[in-house]
DNA sequence: CAGCATCCCCGTAGATACTG
DNA sequence: CAGTATCTACGGGGATGCTG
């Protein structure tokens, strides 16, 4: 059989890649997928990590991660709850990428307050 | 005189860093800054490239990136209005962290899909 | 502890119309 | 062509309360 399809394209609009392009760079999603590079975490674990996050969008971005194969659930023991989120093989492979954004962003937080000033000033 | 900062942390709600970072990784933002790294283009230009985009957030991301020091704007001429928009050295150092979540995700496509489907098949 | 259910509000984003 | 202005709605997302 022939196994050739259409390259995903994540530029149009009606690729299925821009939906799961658009869950992995969900407000919540880089930073839950980055945390979890450190290794396995409970939920309290990542809700007191990604600092900001309400249960609700925490729980929902795993549930889309999980749905995505890019992070694994795990349940541990139901009394008391524990429940463990581990990345996937393809989320191992996603992270580096992800913090590699997040180390750009850190280092280019003076240069970016820098334009923001300078062009202030002109107004 | 003593340059000692905080070191900017996205985790951390409050760090200036994690509204850069919502601004780089926002819905349109990805897609803007990876078309523009093939080189200047223009308002029209990009509106066709990113498809789905709408003249407002295109307009809109433009401008919140302009601000942050990552493209540039430059005025061709005003009658017939002919606008060009090209990365800062900031931008062109970013951009390729961004392509590479893009083709993570191209890539990454069939096994999502596959980890959909096992995970539909089961429920 | 790890959620889900519900309510509700505010902002984001789309559509539309208009301008230099 | 490259936007701005205005209106609207839809849903993202917070707060609260409850459960196994």
């Amino acid at each position: 059989m022939s196994t050739s399809q259409q390259a995903a394209d994540v530029f149009s609009r009606n690729c299925p890649s821009r939906e799961v392009f658009e869950d992995v760079t969900g407000k919540w999603a880089v930073l839950v997928l980055s945390a979890l590079h450190q290794g396995p975490r409970r939920f309290g674990e990542l809700r007191r990590r990604v600092d900001g996050v309400s249960e609700k969008m925490l729980s929902q971005t795993l549930q889309v991660l999980e749905r995505d194969g890019l992070v694994l659930r795990e349940v541990r023991s139901a009394t008391p709850p524990h429940v463990e989120y581990t990345l996937t093989d393809l989320g191992t492979a996603l992270a580096p990428r992800l913090l590699a954004l997040i180390d750009f962003v850190e280092d280019a937080l003076p240069q970016v307050l820098a334009a923001r000033t300078a062009r202030d000033d002109r107004a």
